[in-house]
DNA sequence: ATCCCGAGGG
DNA sequence: CCCTCTGGAT
C-alpha cells in the first residue's frame, strides 16, 4: 500500500480529462485518444457528437465524413472504421447501450483491454482492474513488478499492490506519474515520490536534479 | 528526429 | 514476438 499512498499525495486531482456525457461518448473518445492528447480529442468530439450523438446515428454515418472530422487525432482511417464499427455493434447487438462487461467491451472494434478498463471504471463505476497503458507498463517494469511488456501481468501485479477500491482513480494517478515524472526518457527521479520503493530497473540516465 | 493516455494483424 | 497505422508536440 505504500506506493499508492505516496502517489495519492503527489497527484490529488488526477482524473480522466476527456469530455463526455455518457458511456457511448466515452468509448468513442477513448478510442480517439490513442497516440493523441486529450486536449485534441476534446476538440473533435464536440462537433462529432453534435452531428452523431448516439450509436444509431454514428453507425449510419459516411466513413469519409467521419474521417474528415477526426483527422487531427492521427490514425484517422483506422479510428474512423473502428468507431463506426463500434457504433454498429452497440446499436445492432447491444440495443444501443454500451455493454458493461469487459469480455463484451473487448469484442468491440478498436477496443482493447486498456480502453475497456477506462470505460468500465470511468463511465460505469465498475473498475475491474488497473488501466495499463504504455506509461503504467513502464512504471511497473521500473518498480521491478514485471519484467516483460505484457500488460495483463502488469495489471495483475499492480492490482495486488493498490487498494481494492477506486482502481480507476489509482489508474489516473499512475498514468499521470508516468507521463510527468517516470517518463520514458530521462525520468525525473529526483522529483519522484516513490524514492527507494523503486528499483529503477532499466533507468539508464535520470534527469539531473 | 522521436515519442505518444493503443489496437489489430502477421 | 514484430509491424503498421497518423498527426501533433517537443
Amino acid at each position: 500500500m505504500r506506493i499508492a499512498e505516496k502517489l495519492a499525495l503527489a497527484y490529488p486531482d488526477a482524473a480522466c480529462s476527456l469530455v463526455f456525457s455518457n458511456p457511448f461518448q466515452l468509448v468513442i473518445a477513448t478510442i480517439l485518444s490513442a497516440q493523441c492528447t486529450d486536449k485534441r480529442v476534446n476538440q473533435v468530439t464536440g462537433p462529432l457528437f453534435r452531428r452523431w450523438p448516439d450509436a444509431e446515428s454514428l453507425a449510419a454515418a459516411a466513413p469519409r465524413e467521419i474521417e474528415r472530422m477526426i483527422r487531427s487525432t492521427g490514425f484517422y482511417r483506422a479510428k474512423a472504421r473502428n468507431i463506426r464499427g463500434c457504433a454498429e455493434s452497440i446499436h445492432a447487438r447491444h440495443g444501443g447501450e454500451v455493454p458493461d462487461r469487459l469480455e463484451d467491451l473487448v469484442k468491440l472494434p478498436g477496443v482493447g483491454r486498456k480502453t475497456a478498463n477506462v470505460v468500465l471504471g470511468t463511465a460505469m463505476g465498475r473498475a475491474e482492474g488497473i488501466v495499463v497503458d504504455t506509461h503504467v507498463g513502464r512504471i511497473s517494469r521500473r518498480l521491478g513488478l514485471t519484467s516483460t511488456r505484457e500488460a495483463v501481468k502488469a495489471e495483475r501485479e499492480l492490482v495486488a499492490v493498490v487498494p481494492k477500491r477506486h482502481w480507476i482513480a489509482w489508474s489516473h494517478w499512475l498514468i499521470e506519474h508516468g507521463r510527468a515524472v517516470c517518463r520514458a526518457r530521462r525520468p525525473d527521479c529526483g522529483r519522484c515520490v516513490l524514492g527507494r520503493l523503486c528499483r529503477k530497473v532499466g533507468v539508464e540516465r535520470p534527469a539531473a536534479e
